[in-house]
DNA sequence: GATAGTTTCATACAAATGTTTGAAATGCAA
DNA sequence: TTGCATTTCAAACATTTGTATGAAACTATC
């Protein structure tokens, strides 16, 4: 049989399982019998398990940098070059919180598996995540041509404030569901969305307006 | 010798371990090696290797929320039982991020583990999590107060942003700081917190001006 | 100072886990 | 078919892990 088959059997399994009980609880035993392979077929055709974990991450991510630069692209073109700060934004955390969040998540698999991702942390897919620099500042430069008066600061931290609310609004579904008795609707991902670029926006906008952000000096002492 | 001393010393021993190395590689033999105590101590005094994590946390969970109550009750009598809502928000996110971030984090243990909760994701802990929920409807019944004119679902999102951008800058203090060589300062906490503050302050103030938020429907297909 | 309760200790247990091995099976080219 | 490489398989390996046990040491009370 071509080996491709035994291959990608693990692979679909192996999403497919930690995707619905996460990485503590899934075995390489429980992986085979899910694939109806050989225990040994794992080590065979990945190397080890957390070459098997890397493997699948590294794919997912790769979609998604993939869509987040289309739509990149696409902000910067129909803005002739320089794109709205929005849809640059809307770039950025679209893609996540369109493939992790609404009622259809339910039915992919690698919508499970990402959340999953978001939510646990094994470190082989740690290691990995540091590579997503990189990546990160081809947008931090499409905020500076849109953003041209603004400091490199404060788009780094607008950056990282738009990420953290997507992802957190990923992670944390489940409590912020629960905290405020179903009234947050997070499957209406499209209002998601325009929820976090629009505070992130403003956070990027309201920065390079002049006011410093001024620190409270209460000296508070902490403990 | 008073069977505390074995309790206490396993209990700083494991907390250190744990913010050192995380949760994931950190075996009991370790913990009692550190300590200095036999094995079987651990499932004497804590019943589990669980129960002893969640005491782990629990303790300095309580502390945390100790001191955000704290602060929320300062803030609500400086303003006459209303607080400003800034100050709400600062209560809120102030003790995690005083307690997580800052050049001296380095030495304190309590800190170190604290992050790892953050960083990492163990099932002890995140049931425990859970409860963490009724503490944070006194944050929202303040923030009622604060801005009486603001719908629930304004509030809630508000503080979940909030508590995103804190946590998010936690977990992610080393991939903020890569991304801007250095150039975004998270050592100096009260800047992180006046900056978290602010926005979060935006995003509840901004939206109860009446601009519904308006989701761009393109109808963008996902895949 | 004997007794009862608590704590410590060395050691064993039992189960789970990722990985390896060597042979069998299979596929493929000459 | 013959030969060679790839792939599958059952079984074993080698640790590592949290937990349990029963005796010994210790503490405090009468």
């Amino acid at each position: 049989m071509a080996s491709d088959q035994t291959r990608s059997a693990i692979l679909a399994a192996a999403e497919r399982l930690y995707a619905d009980r996460g990485f503590g609880d899934v075995t390489l035993r429980d992986i085979v019998a899910e694939a109806n392979v050989n225990l040994a077929a794992v080590n065979y055709h990945f190397g080890s398990k957390d070459e098997l974990i890397a493997e699948l991450f590294v794919t997912r991510s790769l979609q998604l940098n993939r869509e987040r630069l289309r739509e990149l692209r696409a902000a910067e073109e129909a803005g002739g070059g320089v794109g709205d700060i929005a849809e640059i934004l809307r770039a950025l955390v679209g893609p996540t919180l369109r493939g992790c969040l609404g009622p259809d998540t339910q039915h992919s698999t690698a919508a499970r598996f990402m959340i999953r991702v978001n939510i646990e942390s094994v470190p082989a897919i740690r290691r990995i995540r540091n590579r997503e620099i990189d990546h990160l500042r081809k947008f931090i430069a499409a905020m500076k041509r849109a953003l041209p008066e603004s400091s490199a600061v404060e788009l780094y931290w607008g950056l990282h404030f738009a990420l953290a609310m997507a992802q957190q609004t990923v992670r944390d579904t489940e409590r912020l569901t629960k905290l405020s008795d179903g009234q947050c609707d997070v499957d209406d991902v499209d209002a998601v969305i325009a929820r976090v670029v629009k505070v992130a926006v403003m956070a990027l906008t309201a920065a390079d307006s002049g006011s410093k952000v001024a620190p409270r000096v209460m000296a508070r002492e902490a403990r």
